[in-house]
DNA sequence: ACAGAAGGTATCGAGTCGATACCTTTTAAC
DNA sequence: GTTAAAAGGTATCGACTCGATACCTTCTGT
């Protein structure tokens, strides 16, 4: 039987968007970048094993070079300090300061998410709590929905056969275009009931 | 009642650098950059509203400028093509060529996750199924668990008080290390029953 | 008619990222 | 024990992202 993970994956991916886009946002307001954040988050949270710059490129899928000169630059923001290991003197042993303990404070776990999370009403499937927490999430940062075009506020089912329009642009819609995303997509689910914000 | 969006949250942002890991990888082989591989899958997907440089820009959260120099680079490489609106002079109309069909093809949705999907089993919860999904893609992955100390096959527990120790260093933990991410961590979940893979 | 909005492009600088090369220190093989 | 290999880190280079800014042209609304 066929399941549904392609469905999933898009919803997940959208997901991983709109997160990206959260950590450029508070990245630029603390003036660090969204790696950054994820060293941080994970330097806050890893044990004596773990706690060097092999451990952050592991972690984040990234070869070694590339975490030890993002760690060089946090070591020189003032986020982290490292301090070479007695037992291995190869080994640096990365923590983060008490700026570096701020940083991590201000997005762990993004308010967002956060209140996405509380938003979503027990949701019974994978799908429909990413589809709840996309949608909100849409709704906090103001960005649009980017939905399926016959499941928008705007598609207009006309007569009995095949015959779609956009009730937007006023214009008729193959039926292949009916499944296809749409920048002008209007949600039907979490519409607020009063739309006056102004 | 505080529900536990922290613990669902890591394991989505652990997915998210999994699937972050698995676009450059495949990126890399197909000579793309990871942004690239998602404003194609977008332009295969946008019906004739969206398959301009402003709406991948708002899809993938970049500004417009970002995004019309990588849609640049994408048509310098022959997967995209565009062709000016008649209707608008200013816009410009994106369409993926054979090769940019190609492409996505071999990227949508990722084989990994795919198989992720299906070898998870029945889960009775969300961390579950995340969990699950998780495991699964580090192991097709060959990427190491990170879990938490306390939930690794090397964790012990000694004694009746607060005396913990790990079976692989040999060397005791604190309490509050237990909790701490770990790069050696061995999942007790998923393991295969024979391990002979030589 | 005309100001402003909207769509695109060009350019600059900081930074990511992989690749490569090169250290030192530790570990394993013999 | 010696010695080769592995492991941890850093430095450097080039391609590319990304935001910011500036600057086009073309629509739109008044």
């Amino acid at each position: 039987m066929e399941m549904d993970f392609a469905l999933t994956y898009d919803l997940l991916e959208r997901l991983a968007s709109l997160l990206r886009a959260e950590e450029r946002r508070v990245g630029k307001e603390l003036g660090v970048e969204p790696v950054h954040l994820r060293a941080l988050r994970f330097l806050g949270r890893a044990n004596r094993y773990s706690d060097t710059p092999v451990a952050v490129a592991e972690y984040l899928g990234l070869t070694k070079g590339t975490a030890s000169q993002t760690l060089i630059r946090l070591q020189g923001k003032g986020l982290v300090t490292g301090r070479p290991s007695l037992k291995d003197k190869r080994k640096l042993h990365l923590s983060l300061t008490k700026a570096g303990r701020a940083v991590v404070s201000r997005v762990n776990p993004p308010r967002a998410f956060k209140e996405a999370f509380a938003a979503s009403s027990a949701p019974s499937s994978l799908d429909e709590l990413f589809l709840e927490l996309l949608t909100t999430l849409q709704r906090i940062n103001g960005s649009k929905s980017f939905g399926i075009c016959k499941t928008c506020a705007h598609f207009q089912h006309r007569g009995t056969g095949n015959s779609y329009r956009c009730g937007l642009t006023e214009e008729p819609l193959k039926v292949r275009e009916t499944g296809l995303i749409c920048r002008e997509h209007l949600s039907l689910l979490n519409e607020p009931a009063g739309t006056n914000d102004s």
